[in-house]
DNA sequence: TTAGTTGCAAAACGTTTGCCCGAGG
DNA sequence: CCTCGGGCAAACGTTTTGCAACTAA
């Protein structure tokens, strides 16, 4: 993944960019899906066994700021970072058997939000929402008379 | 609210109704909305001084097993609990401003439901889901120039 | 009576913070 | 240089657990 440009722009504009930033960085937009910090940190250590996990809050926190990745709370109640440079809303479909995620663009949610809107005057928000639920491979491989 | 009925049919499984149960209960079905363990807790104490924050977490658990409280987790990683005897699906529009939730029925879902169902082959989850957003209240009160 | 529940305290867990050294610019 | 970030350890807030006393049935 390209962050070799963000990196450099994030240093002009005054922010020190170290070995253990550029490490997490890279974990963190190699992924594919959310990760929590646990899981980023394991990662991380494999190739710099020194680092520490509050480097990697703190690295996480600071990507968030400058806007490099986004944050979600699971169902779990641990927080989860994404690599998300640009601002494209997304929104993911979790499955609760496998834990594969699919990401589907914000237009499917388009018409939620319009209705949220006129039937309720509520305006839900552009940010990412992970609808729980279970996906087209689990359900076949699943008995038909299991709930 | 009445979890009278509730109670007795619980006696009757094999379940032990203690004061305590029956005052957190009590506490839950009252709130209006999903509440932390802690609000709960602060509820119970009012009324019974020596009820111990772990029982409030061991009852809430005990209820949730029994089926007469659903759980979620907020955007603030906290656990949530809500009086919820019936399965009837429902969801909340929770503003980001000020904390109001908004209950909609499963009907506003639906459609969102089967294009997901179509597009991708998932099967979204019937278990509430809370979308985070702003209320028209909020929204009003902002100035134009504002994000 | 007796299995299950409570209160208390301590542990567990994810996350944050204070400190001082070290490295980036 | 001089400021900011890093490692370490300790603190933090929420939730869980071990245990002895107790209580609902």
């Amino acid at each position: 993944v390209d962050y070799h440009a963000s990196a450099t722009l994030l240093r002009r504009q005054g922010h020190r960019i170290t070995p253990q930033r550029l490490l997490i960085l890279d974990v963190v937009a190699s992924a594919l899906s959310h990760r929590t910090a646990e899981e980023i940190h394991t990662e991380v250590v494999k190739r710099q066994p020194f680092i520490d996990i509050a480097t990697v809050y703190r690295t996480l926190q600071w990507l968030r700021d400058v806007g490099l990745v986004t944050t979600m709370v699971g169902n779990d109640g641990k927080q989860r970072y994404e690599y998300r440079p640009a601002g494209e809303a997304h929104h993911h479909l979790v499955c609760r058997d496998c834990g594969h995620e699919l990401q589907i663009p914000d237009d499917d949610l388009a018409p939620l939000r319009s209705a949220m809107r006129h039937h309720y005057g509520f305006q839900v928000d552009d940010a990412h929402i992970a609808l729980m639920g279970h996906c087209g491979d689990c359900l076949s491989a699943r008995t038909p008379s299991a709930s």
